[in-house]
DNA sequence: ACCATGGTTGACTTA
DNA sequence: TTAAGTCAACCATGG
C-alpha cells in the first residue's frame, strides 16, 4: 500500500541528506513538498528583511529543484494546525515526513501536529538530520544532562557511533512510482511568494552577496573543499574578524536553514583531511566548527529557557542595567567606538560578521563596557543575522557574557585594540564607516584623540560627524570587572556548601537583586548543585 | 572530599 | 617579530 505523504520542510531546506525526504519518495505513490509560511514568524519581528530574503531564496531554489524533477514545491500561508486540518482532508493525505526540529517553539509546534496527524490517521515519520547526531541521545549517552564542556562533548561522541553518512539527493528515477499532483493555478496558489507580498519593502537593501539556497550552498561548500590545504590548516581563532573578503566559509546561514546538511559537510571535509598528512583538529578546525554547532544544539535540546536568563539553569543570573540610550547606540552603530560601530554596519547591511566580530560587539554591550543583558543583543542577533539559530545565538551570548561556558571574565575584548592586530590600517572601518575614510590609520580606531587639526582634514569633526565615545572602555571595563565578580559573589557558593551539608533545606542566600528576582534569579545554579549533592546521599 | 587541570580566539609588558 | 609572563583567580570535569 503506497501512501499519499506531505513532506513537510521547515528547517532542512534541501533534497540532499533529506532522509525523511527520501522515506516520503520511497513509500509513496503521491507526494506533496510543502512549506508553511507560519505567521508565527512573519508576525513576530524576529526576522529581519535579510533573512527573508534569504528564505525566499531558499525557498525558489527548492522549487527550482523540484521543477528538474518534475515536481513543485507547495508554499502555504497559515498555522501549521489549521494548514494540516485543511489539507489532510483535501488531499486525502495518509503519511507525513519531516525533520526533527529540537527547538521549544517548534516541538511545541510538532507535538499540536502529531495530535492532529494522529486524529486524522496520517502516519507520520520524522527523522533527525538538521544535527550531526541526535541530541537525545547524545543527552541519554551524558547520563541524561547536557554536556556543558566541549570536551565532555567530544568523550560522550567518543562512545557513540559516528555521524550517520549522508543520504544521497533524490533523482528523477526517485519520482517514477510516485508523482506530485500540479494543478495550472499552482504559482497563483502555491508559489513562492515576493518579499513585498509580505509586507517588506525593498527598497534600501543592499545587493545580495549570500543568496540562499541549497544550489549555492553546495557551490559554496565544493569551492572550500577545493582548497585543500586551507581546508587542512583551518583554524578558527587565527581568522581575521575584520577582512573585507570573509575569512571563513560563510556557511552558516546555509546550515542554519539546512540548505546545507552538516553531515555532507563533515564528511566532505574528511574526505579532504584524508588525502591529506596533517589537518588540525577540534575545536579550533573545521570539524571543530561543526562540534560547535552540535554543542550548542545539545546544550539547547536539554535546557529550558535556555533563549533567556531567567529559569535558564545553566546561565549566571546577573543584574543587569536598563539602558536604551546604550543599547540603542550599540543597535545602531552609534558607540563612538569605529571598530564595534562599523561591525554593526556589516551586520546590518549584510546579515553576516565574523565569529570574533560577535565576539568584540557581544563582550562590549553585555560584560565588558554597557553592562547591558545578552538577551538584548540576542534579540538584535536574532532579527540581522542570515545565520541566526536559537541554539547557537543564545549559547554563544551567554559564552560573551560569561554567564555560561565561558568563565574567565577578566578577559575583556578591548573596542581598540583587538582590531587592530587584524587590520592595522583600519580599511574595515574605512569601509563600513565611510565617514572615518580619511582619517589616519594611527586615529582611526579611535578619532577623539585626533587634534582638532587631523579630523578638520579628515573631513569628520568628532561629536559632530561621528559620535564621541559613549563609555571611556579603560574606566568601564574595569568597574564591570568588578560588578561581574560582585554578581557570582552574591549567587554563588558562599553559604550553601553548610546548608547542604546539614541536610536542611536550602536557605536563600542574600543577594543584591531586586526581591521580584529572588525566586527564580538566585535559585538555579544552587538547586543544580544540591540535586546533584543529594543524589548522592 | 578535595585538589589539579584545562579551557577555541584578552591586553599589556617584557625578553 | 614573536613568545612568554602577568594580571587575578573563573568553572566543569576527572582523578
Amino acid at each position: 500500500m503506497k501512501h499519499r505523504s506531505i513532506h513537510w520542510f521547515r528547517k532542512g531546506l534541501r533534497l540532499h541528506d533529506n532522509p525523511s525526504l527520501t522515506t516520503a519518495l520511497e513509500t509513496s505513490s503521491k507526494v506533496w513538498p510543502i512549506f508553511i509560511l507560519d505567521p508565527y514568524f512573519v508576525k513576530s519581528g524576529n526576522v529581519g528583511i535579510n533573512r527573508w530574503r534569504f528564505l525566499l531564496e531558499s525557498l525558489c531554489d527548492l522549487d527550482n529543484s523540484f521543477r528538474e524533477l518534475g515536481s513543485r514545491l507547495f508554499v502555504i500561508q497559515g498555522s501549521p494546525a489549521e494548514v494540516f486540518l485543511r489539507l489532510f482532508k483535501d488531499w486525502e493525505i495518509s503519511q507525513l515526513t519531516f525533520e526533527t526540529d529540537t527547538e521549544p517553539y517548534a516541538r511545541t509546534r510538532d507535538e499540536e501536529i502529531l495530535k492532529i496527524a494522529k486524529q486524522h490517521s496520517v502516519n507520520v515519520i520524522q527523522t533527525v538530520s538538521h544535527t550531526l547526531y541526535d541530541t537525545e541521545k547524545v543527552i541519554k549517552t551524558n547520563g541524561g544532562k547536557p554536556p556543558l564542556t566541549y570536551q565532555r562533548l567530544q568523550t560522550v561522541l567518543s562512545k557513540m557511533s559516528g555521524p550517520p553518512e549522508p543520504v544521497p539527493a533524490p533523482t528523477k528515477s526517485s519520482f517514477k512510482g510516485c508523482d506530485t499532483p500540479i494543478g495550472a493555478d499552482h504559482d497563483s496558489m502555491y508559489g513562492v511568494p515576493t518579499l513585498e507580498a509580505l509586507g517588506h519593502s525593498s527598497n534600501g537593501l543592499t545587493p545580495v552577496i549570500y543568496p540562499g539556497g541549497e544550489t549555492e550552498a553546495l557551490k559554496r561548500m565544493e569551492d572550500y573543499l577545493s582548497k585543500e590545504k586551507w581546508i587542512c590548516s583551518f583554524e578558527k581563532p587565527k581568522t581575521s574578524p575584520n577582512s573585507l573578503k570573509p575569512a571563513t566559509t560563510v556557511l552558516s546561514p546555509y546550515l542554519k536553514f539546512g540548505c546545507l546538511s552538516a553531515r555532507t559537510f563533515y564528511y566532505g571535509i574528511l574526505a579532504v583531511y584524508q588525502k591529506q598528512k596533517n589537518y588540525t583538529k577540534p575545536p579550533v578546525s573545521l570539524h571543530g566548527q561543526l562540534l560547535w554547532r552540535e554543542f550548542f544544539y545539545t546544550a539547547a535540546a536539554g535546557t529550558p529557557n535556555f533563549h533567556q536568563m531567567k529559569g535558564n539553569p545553566v546561565s549566571l543570573q546577573i543584574p543587569w542595567d536598563d539602558n536604551k540610550e546604550y543599547l540603542d547606540a550599540w543597535t545602531w552603530a552609534r558607540t563612538g567606538y569605529p571598530f564595534i560601530d562599523a561591525i554593526m554596519t556589516q551586520l546590518r547591511q549584510e546579515g553576516w560578521i565574523h565569529h570574533l566580530a560577535r565576539h568584540a560587539v557581544a563582550c562590549f554591550l553585555t560584560r565588558g563596557d554597557l553592562w547591558i543583558s545578552w538577551e538584548e543583543g540576542e534579540r538584535v542577533f536574532e532579527e540581522l543575522l542570515l545565520d541566526a539559530d536559537y541554539s547557537l545565538n543564545a549559547g554563544n551570548w551567554m559564552w560573551l557574557s560569561a554567564s555560561a561556558f565561558f568563565h574567565q571574565y577578566f578577559r575583556v575584548y578591548s573596542p581598540i585594540a583587538f582590531g587592530k592586530k587584524t587590520d592595522p590600517n583600519g580599511d574595515y572601518i574605512r569601509k563600513y564607516l565611510p565617514v572615518l575614510k580619511s582619517f589616519p590609520a594611527k586615529y582611526i580606531f579611535e578619532p577623539w584623540l585626533a587634534p582638532e587639526s587631523v579630523q578638520k582634514a579628515s573631513g569628520c569633526i568628532v561629536g559632530v560627524d561621528y559620535p564621541k565615545p559613549i563609555v571611556d572602555h579603560a574606566v568601564t571595563s574595569k568597574e564591570n570587572i568588578k560588578r561581574m565578580k560582585e554578581a557570582r559573589a552574591n549567587q554563588g557558593g558562599g553559604g550553601t556548601i553548610s546548608s547542604t551539608e546539614t541536610g536542611k533545606k536550602p536557605v536563600e542566600t542574600k543577594h543584591k537583586l531586586s526581591s521580584s528576582d529572588t525566586v527564580t534569579s538566585s535559585s538555579p545554579r544552587k538547586k543544580q548543585k544540591k540535586l546533584t549533592d543529594f543524589s548522592k546521599k
